[in-house]
DNA sequence: CTGAAAGCGCTAACAC
DNA sequence: GTGTTAGCGCTTTCAG
């Protein structure tokens, strides 16, 4: 069969035809395709794409004309592959479904956005396992960077250091490794609590329970110090009594502040580490009849959006979590985007902010 | 200068550190590497590491032991690009610090976990232009399917189908396209309502009213439909006075709830499809000193932490956030990775359930 | 201003 | 059972 040249209609309707087809068939646009119906080369191609200033205006401008036309998307991996990078920075937390974390990675993402940048997450459930599989995989992907905090159960940190072997710069952020010589972004742990309990004491606490994390977490450290700096430089003594280690879910406050009233180690203020213990305690102490803040005042710590609703609201201690985020990665992108840098390693730490509500009122309250 | 060849350590000494060098600058092992080492070729290498049957055992072996010992970690990128594939899923969605979808989140990330997948994760803010970014970057990145829920804004669906044409499959969540052919994991919005406002009824209410969101979203249309069907199949009349759409947060619930006082359209019910506009109504209510539940009932959507803990607790829906992410991922992977499936778009919709809390019980506070 | 050619690391025909 | 070869799509010298 032969076909005529005469009409152009139809062999323009083939033509889009067969791009149709090539779509289907799943084979995408590439920069070859392009070179090809322009009767240049690829690397021109490439370039123009770029905005390369050694091509010229006019082949820049039809070159990402067809580019548009045949809508064209770059494939990054062939991208990562020759360039050694990935433009993705890996998130490693202990779960994302907490409040905190999420605002952490949203800060997190926004910055990387703005430097077309990806987020690969990924989340440990506080086990090391999960860490040493994340970091590797992490590592296969190639991201560029990780942004992580360390899981409960982190003692060893020779999964982290083979990232860093692998000139991979890890930034911890929250619960960080004191050991590796990295940068990091934490809250001023020790100021947050030196702040709340110094308002309690001001509003006439004189025996304060203190309810921690595990002591082997750098913030659980840090707010136990701020505590008993605060009782100290107001002249209190510090009671180990009304110290209480691991009590950081609603159940556990519930529990040892039952425990706490049975041995009759009766408190007039309770700080928790955790919003959340905090809460357990206020529901023990309403079912036993004792008035908040009168009897007892109770404060938490993380600003957990149900400590402004619940009766009383609660004293705690906002710890921004998206400025966290972004910091992190700002710091990822200020020290080793810009190769030249120097690179010493930075440690931020964000001030908290004290926010005072009825449930350590004693002063308002009884007038 | 001339070296001593007795000193053994020494020599290990160099060697280990030729190797750090080796690794600090940056040139991570490759299968050519291992391959050179062992004097056998790099697709036996490949082979090997992958447990090819068609490599002896023996060889396998000391492949995967000389890995181990370089601390061979595989490029993702160059295989990615040479399968055309990357073991990667996107996840869109409006914003990741919302407990909803970090649960989902977390549970399309346990799912991908298992199948050494990776996941990329992207939020829109509620704004299309960023939706129209994300997906487009997710092409780019060569993602193998993406896992969203729309932004509020959008109406227009193209970039969604470019992914489409581009063979790259996309499951939606929640809030769902109901114009494309995709498959897609939502609650029984409708059954959600329809037991919430069943139960008021049963508890005694007679004008319950309605705090619904954008019309245009299906999940508020599906609530909004279970919330009229409630009330017909039990004998009570639609009242559009009584009906309020774009209530949605804390503040919007608050202020409508003054508004409906105002104007004397008073209720002895409100659902609300958000629980923070319902967290909004009651705080409202209290302020006018009405009763919860015994003047009005109140009720939400959810399940949101917050409200089992505020006073009275409230009544509302859990919505198995972790479920639905963990079904869209298990879609993905039974459609489009398992290649000669056939490839029927699923619609699956999780049972959702009421949670009852005090804040509806008339009945039991009244005796 | 543009092109040719090489190669990032891995995999998969196709040989033998 | 193993090796050879080619190539995924892109970037980047190097040459002109």
């Amino acid at each position: 069969m032969i076909y005529s040249w005469k009409n152009f209609t139809n062999i323009i309707k083939l033509f889009t035809f067969v791009q149709t087809i090539a779509l289907r068939m799943n084979r995408p646009v590439t920069i070859n395709d392009i070179a090809k119906q322009l009767n240049i080369s690829a690397s021109t191609v490439s370039r123009a794409l770029q905005d390369n200033k050694r091509i010229s205006i006019s082949t820049r401008e039809t070159v990402k004309k067809l580019a548009g036309e045949l809508n064209y998307q770059p494939n990054i991996i062939a991208s990562s592959l020759r360039k050694g990078k990935g433009n993705t920075i890996g998130v490693i937390c202990p779960r994302i479904n907490r409040n905190f974390f999420a605002g952490v990675i949203d800060g997190i993402e926004q910055v990387a956005n703005t430097y077309n940048f990806n987020v690969l997450i990924s989340q440990t459930h506080e086990k090391v396992e999960n860490e040493i599989i994340s970091i590797a995989s992490m590592i296969n992907s190639r991201v560029d960077g990780i942004i992580m905090s360390l899981s409960a159960s982190t003692r060893d940190y020779t999964h982290v250091e083979s990232a860093l072997t692998r000139g991979i710069p890890v930034i911890f952020f929250d619960r960080v490794c004191e050991d590796l010589v990295t940068s990091s972004v934490v809250l001023d742990d020790f100021t947050g609590a030196y702040e709340v309990v110094s308002h309690m004491i001001m509003e006439g606490c004189q025996r304060i329970a203190y309810f921690n994390g595990p002591d082997h977490v750098n913030v659980y450290r840090q707010r136990k110090a701020g505590y008993e700096k605060a009782l100290t430089d107001h002249g209190l003594q510090i009671n180990e009594q009304l110290l209480f280690t691991d009590v950081l879910t609603r159940e556990q406050g519930i529990q040892v502040t039952g425990e706490m009233l049975k041995k009759g180690f009766t408190p007039d203020g309770i700080f928790a580490a955790s919003d959340f213990s905090a809460l357990g305690a206020i529901l023990r102490l309403r079912e036993e009849g004792l008035k908040i803040p009168a009897d007892i005042a109770v404060a938490g710590f993380a600003n957990e959006p149900f400590t402004s609703i619940i009766d009383p609201p609660m004293t705690t201690v906002e710890q921004f979590s998206s400025e966290i985020g972004r910091q992190a990665a700002e710091i990822y992108f200020d020290l080793h985007q810009a190769e030249n840098q120097d690179k010493k390693p930075v440690q931020k730490m964000i001030r908290p902010e004290l926010i005072i509500r009825n449930s350590t009122l004693k002063n308002k309250n009884l007038t």
